[in-house]
DNA sequence: GATACTTTGTAAATTGATTAAACTAACAAA
DNA sequence: TTTGTTAGTTTAATCAATTTACAAAGTATC
């Protein structure tokens, strides 16, 4: 939301600023706050006397001197309110409690079908009261709700449309906050995993990152610089139907030869299954089995991670991201995907675009999900008031 | 760049916010603006003061009323400086001088082969000094130079890669700023297309806009708000190279089955040129051909608008923008494209995503390219600072 | 141990842009 | 002529940051 400059606008801002560093620099000291911003120490004394009486900031005693008289050093306090992030999936529901740093103070996961609406709703809020019951006092107490799901949202947390569960026009935000009275944030499963991995993961100093979340489909999360990209209406990322082969096979979206027709877990799985002429083959037993070096499966991993690499091709040629993350279940397939996939990319990328690209599996696995979900609540807490000048 | 907050930020934030109200719906009034912006009016009365004794609003006296006294009526002083824009083709330079609205004041194109770099460099620093002389005299003169290239540039201004130049590394803003001490801009063709469009085309209102350039292959530029999107080092937008089928014909580029193999200018010509058996048939030719109607051109025009309409998809499929803009040369064959390009359009692309889509051909034509580097110059001269509270 | 110098943090006075409220100016309608 | 509305200015108050000064608490050096 744009807005006029006022006195207030301009306290939120350096006070955004001020909170940023201590959150992100913690331990730190009031001179040393004043040096790296620009403010004066006059004007982060009392940004951090405002941050300290609301219980966001505490003073741990003095630290190191550096030729004169010793910092007191100041803490983020952590643990002045809790988030809940939940991970919504077709017949499960993961959800976990952290502290203000993402930290995890309990969690669990529950099955649920949740292609039906009112039995989703009802498992969610009893994940969600559980977890309320479970946070310790605190001066915020739980802050916010994170909710990743399978399909599209709007700005309103009205799910639009969710395939694989069979929602249309749902509207969960709304229900759920009319149980808990507490912010509740509606994002699509990958966006949310993005937000996790930049904020938890390894890619925290990335200018743009791309997830692509591999499952039953593709989904893929933007992240611009800080930012979400949600597109025009919140249907963007869906870079599994992109067509990689303009007459190959028919999608159930209408179009043909769409990427997650070819490299999604459940592409995989099928092929596996024919070749293995075994209709009940899982992951995990492919695992084993590439595991214990059998050919056909190396061949099957290997295979997928050429088409992997031819999408992740083009979402390199399209949007020049200096990081891609892989998630999703098919990560822990890392080992044998890895090798085919990054041949595909250096001999088919733009030079160019692939010289300063970092592409990884992720570390976080399934926690993206949660952790990123809980990021965004988190961050709607501190809700960081920022400027950029052009 | 992020800063802190303080009394100077404030009034720049405003400053900019009265200039654009100007700017965009002049003429206005000092009470209409406040009303409109939420600023007092003595706010506004005092910022709107200094504007016209810089010269970049006038009076031009009073209104109509509206049931009490006459508004002084403020207009855009757009005399009050002149932008230089240009279009750095393979074999012609294409250059205007605009007033600060973006109106041509004067326009060139010359023939220049420049795939030479010092001769490129020569013809641009006459061109520019053409049209430098040929600016009226005004209270900021001249003040900035945009340049549309068909390569990639990193922010700085330098020419990293143009492959249908033969450019590598040329630190062209800097050449350019040592010979005229004028601020130069250098952006990607397609960017520069895509913010002409933005700004001075049908697409105003467009939260997000992709402007695909057909021409001898094809390329992106990706408008996400107000704001151009670059990639994480300026490389983003080569949705040419996007391959529609992973084991299709090889690309210069490494890739197989990029969708310019298929869709761009150059691929329609080539296809032409074999089923007219004629090696030197140019477009003109088959666009006659077609306005005769003849059955062998209609078809390859409807041949064409399906390969269109594939990358389309995936372009709508990947970043849902609401806006997407063919330019290029090609946008002439509109008529004979179209139907055949909604066709698969609407047959492939996920409903969602299209349901507020808009697929518009160029209005602008050859112009949105130095309309757009216009427009980017004078944006820098503005400098507009925007506040986004998240 | 005394002195000089540094670093940390607070206090008081100053600055400057916005706001709020009051006011002047100008006009329409009855 | 009166009443009410709109346009724009003036004046005083507000408030967050800055500037300047200074106190507190340390190190380094002779």
């Amino acid at each position: 939301m744009k807005q006029t400059g006022d006195l207030a606008l301009m306290k939120k801002i350096n006070k955004s600023i001020v909170m940023e560093r201590i959150r992100h620099e913690s331990p730190t000291s009031r001179a040393r706050i004043a040096e790296k911003t620009g403010l004066t120490k006059a004007t982060v004394s009392s940004l951090v006397a405002e941050l300290i009486s609301s219980d966001l900031v505490e003073e741990i005693g003095a630290g190191q001197s550096r030729g004169g008289r010793k910092p007191m050093l100041l803490l983020f306090n952590c643990s002045a309110g809790f988030a809940i992030g939940i991970d919504l999936g077709t017949d499960e529901i993961t959800s976990i409690l952290t502290d203000l740093n993402g930290r995890i103070v309990s969690e669990s996961t529950v099955r649920s079908d949740n292609t039906n609406v009112d039995t989703a709703i009802s498992a969610l809020k009893a994940c969600i009261g559980d977890l309320i019951k479970q946070a310790p006092i605190s001066r915020y107490g739980v802050i916010g709700i994170g909710v990743g799901i399978p399909g599209f949202s709007d700005e309103q947390g009205n799910i639009l449309f969710a395939p694989n569960l069979g929602w249309e026009n749902i509207g969960l935000q709304a229900i759920l906050e009319a149980e808990f009275a507490i912010p509740v944030v509606i994002e699509n499963e990958a966006n949310v995993g993005a937000v996790g991995e930049k904020r938890f993961g390894s890619s925290q100093a990335a200018a743009s990152l791309v997830y692509v979340s591999i499952g039953a489909g593709i989904g893929t999360g933007i992240m611009l610089k800080e930012e979400l990209y949600r597109g025009a209406f919140g249907y963007s990322g869906e870079m599994g139907h992109i067509s990689i082969h303009h007459d190959g096979k028919p999608c159930r979206c209408g179009n043909l030869g769409c990427w997650e027709l070819y490299a999604s877990e459940h592409a995989l799985i099928q092929e596996a299954r024919a070749v293995y002429r075994d209709p009940t083959l899982d992951l995990d037993t492919l695992l084993k089995y590439a595991q214990a070096k059998e050919t056909k499966a190396l061949q099957l991993f290997t295979q997928h991670g050429r088409y992997l690499g031819i999408g992740i091709v083009n979402i390199i040629n399209s949007l020049n991201p200096d990081r891609i993350i892989i998630g999703g279940r098919l990560a822990l397939a890392e080992p044998w995907l890895v090798a085919s996939m990054i041949e595909v990319v250096n001999k088919r990328s733009l030079p160019y675009p692939r010289a300063h690209l970092s592409i990884q599996f992720s570390t976080l696995g399934s926690k993206a999900t949660v952790l990123g979900a809980c990021s965004i609540a988190i961050s709607r807490f501190f809700s960081s008031t920022k400027v950029w000048v052009e």
